[in-house]
RNA sequence: GGCCCUAUCGUCUAACGGCUAGGACGUAUCCCUUUCACGGAUAAAAUCAGAGUUCGAUUCUCUGUAGGGUCACCA
């Protein structure tokens, strides 16, 4: 609490200030003071330029998208300079957290891969020196800091109830009422009246200058009371800010004097809670989203009659997404795509989420993907002048989509079947029992145009996918969607249909190679008057009943009950020539 | 409404005040091809509007317009 500015004359201050005994009466529990807290968090030991960042969800059910991609940032930055990444649980809201779900935010975090320094592990142990790590575990800090400052007559207490909130809420709305009616009345020339804004501020603070015998009073009487910061904020006045992302800002000072201190739990607000543990955790940059923006210079004022050096402040655009004609901010309650964890309930590998959202941060990222596509991600360097030109992207599954079809055909067979038997598990009860059943066969079926091939097959982009993808490759899974494959052969006549398969099963061999195997094909098609080719087919389209495309198809629908499919030639090798045989026979 | 932020193809974005405004996703067409993908090629597609500064403005300034944020004992 040193070198505080005095904003005050005395004699004002003076007046401010409460007698020993009420302030005893407020803050009744035995406290740490300010210097010892000093001690006990010292400042950190770290190279020059490394940054302290950290997040601070609350546990209030899941974790959201936006919070993973301001803790992403956070975390690349602080580790890229060498510095420290911390996360911290802010459940001061009494009401809407919910202490089991801090679980789903320390695994979210690590289902993105974003490691913590500092704070709550899997084991729900924190580790860390500047913890306590969870805001409910430090009320007696905040309380502490809150009562110097009302030693200081920086704030005070108030004893209004909520619907004396309301009243002067109203009151002033049906002022500015009628002032914004005469301002209508008045002719161009003449000045227009200030509006009112509603607020807890000036004249309007009821408790700000109250008597201390008022306060005993309704002390006495245990009225609940918050503590409200004093401000000596003028609206008028603008405070000059450099913001990391937005450059410089001008913002109205504020003259609220907002509720630091709650009056049920005895919790701080966000506000306060911010600086204090800022301060003692030794944040250098706090990367948030930009809703804060304009309680900035509430912070501010916070940091100063604290005596503290503020952080340095990045405010990131927030993900938004499209409704009907407008864009809004993804909400948790409206968008399942919100929620952090629902991107692996629907199979996308966690690293394809990462990059989606690096790419948003900085769009050089894709760049720089594509010249080193076998690199982690983690060597690509993050920066904030990049990120600063993000304005609210629109999140798209599109690009999404392509981002992880390009990571998952980098992936080998055996990768694919653990990952997708994991999510399959979970996800698709039916399909995870083939691939357990048949590991091999499974792995030999994802292979299909995959390792050693120059370009791999990128036709999953999620886990979700991959049951129309292989399922037709399980019997079980086959048999039942067979009634289908009729339709999608009607472009062939039966008979040379039968025939096609009968003069195929005659001479096919599992041995021979892809290409002496399409030269049966091709057999097949020119003895029953299709084209071997297509170009031949395009030439004279009169002369053939089709083209050996045609022939192909009928084996691919029998064979798969789909349309589109690998290679044939390798969906044969892998089925093996019994079920190749049978699938092919037992359609009659 | 007050205050604040923002504005380039449908989407994400690139462009010391200076080449025909570039790339990616998506879309369309073509090539490759036993289908579908993959890959390759091509195309359509943008500087919100109006003033000003300047030899020259997507870039700087102003105004308007539009979108977003915020105005809690929620974070």
């Amino acid at each position: 609490m040193k070198e505080k500015k005095e904003t005050m004359n005395n004699q004002e201050q003076g007046s401010n200030i409460l007698p020993k005994h009420i302030i005893e009466k407020l803050f009744p529990n035995e406290l740490p003071n300010p210097e010892e807290l000093e001690k006990r968090y010292p400042p950190r030991n770290l190279p020059e330029g490394a940054m302290v960042t950290r997040v601070g969800p609350s546990p209030t059910g899941f974790m959201h998208i936006g919070g993973v991609y301001a803790a992403l940032i956070s975390e690349r930055l602080a580790h890229q300079s060498n510095g420290v990444f911390f996360l911290r649980i802010e459940d001061t809201d009494e009401i809407r957290s919910k202490p089991e779900t801090t679980e789903v935010i320390v695994k979210s975090l690590d289902l993105f891969d974003i490691p913590v320094d500092e704070g709550m592990e899997l084991s729900g142990e924190e580790k860390g020196k500047y913890g306590p790590y969870t805001q409910s575990a430090r009320k007696e800090i905040y309380q502490s800091l809150v009562k110097s400052l009302v030693e200081e007559g920086l704030a005070y207490p108030c004893f209004c109830s909520s619907e004396e909130i309301d009243e002067i809420t109203g009151q002033q709305t049906e002022e500015n009422d009628e002032i914004t009616k005469r301002n209508g009345e008045k002719s161009e020339k003449e000045d227009p009246e200030e509006s009112i804004r509603t607020g807890y501020y000036g004249k309007w603070a009821k408790w700000r200058d109250a008597l201390p015998e008022k306060i005993e009073k309704e002390l006495e009487k245990e009225t609940p009371f918050v503590i409200r910061f004093r401000s000596t904020g003028n609206f008028k006045n603008k405070v000059k800010v450099r913001d990391l992302l937005k450059g410089d800002l001008e913002l109205s000072e504020n003259d609220q004097d907002r509720v630091i201190l709650k009056s049920s739990s005895g919790l701080p607000t966000y506000h306060l809670a911010h600086a204090v543990d800022d301060h003692y955790m030794g944040t250098t940059d706090v990367l948030r989203g930009d809703e804060w923006i304009s309680s900035l210079p509430l912070h501010l004022q916070l940091f100063e009659s604290l005596g503290w050096k503020p952080p340095r402040y990045g405010h990131i655009a927030p993900i938004q997404k499209m409704e009907g004609t407008s864009k809004r901010k993804i909400s948790k309650r409206k968008d399942p795509e919100a929620n952090a964890m629902m991107y692996e309930e629907v199979g996308y590998p966690s690293e394809a989420v990462v990059e989606y959202l690096l790419n948003l941060a900085n769009s050089t990222f894709e760049n720089w993907r594509k010249a080193n596509p076998g690199k982690d991600n983690r060597e690509f360097e993050l920066t904030l002048a990049r990120l600063a030109n993000s304005n609210g992207p629109l999140f798209d599954f599109t690009k999404l989509n392509d981002v992880s079809k390009e990571i998952i055909s980098r992936m080998t067979a055996s990768e694919i079947y653990e990952r997708g038997l994991a999510w399959a598990k979970k996800g698709d009860a039916r399909l995870a029992e083939e691939m357990e059943k048949h590991p091999e066969y499974a792995k030999s079926v994802l292979n299909i145009e995959r390792e050693g091939e120059a370009r791999p097959r990128k036709d999953i982009s999620k886990w979700a996918d991959l049951a129309a993808e292989i399922g037709c490759f399980f019997d079980p899974i086959f048999d039942e969607k067979k009634e289908e494959t009729e339709e999608m052969l009607a472009f062939v006549s039966k008979e040379d249909r039968e025939a096609a398969v009968n003069a195929f099963i005659e001479t096919y061999d599992e041995n021979d190679t892809k290409d002496e195997w399409f030269e049966k094909i091709k057999d097949i098609a020119r003895k029953l008057g299709y084209a071997e080719g297509a170009k031949q087919y395009k030439l004279a389209p009169e002369k053939y009943k089709g083209q050996v495309g045609d022939i192909a198809k009928i084996f691919r629908v029998l064979l798969t009950g789909k349309t589109n499919t690998p290679d044939l030639y390798s969906i044969m090798q892998v089925m093996g020539k019994e079920r190749v045989q049978k699938r092919l026979t037992i359609t009659d």
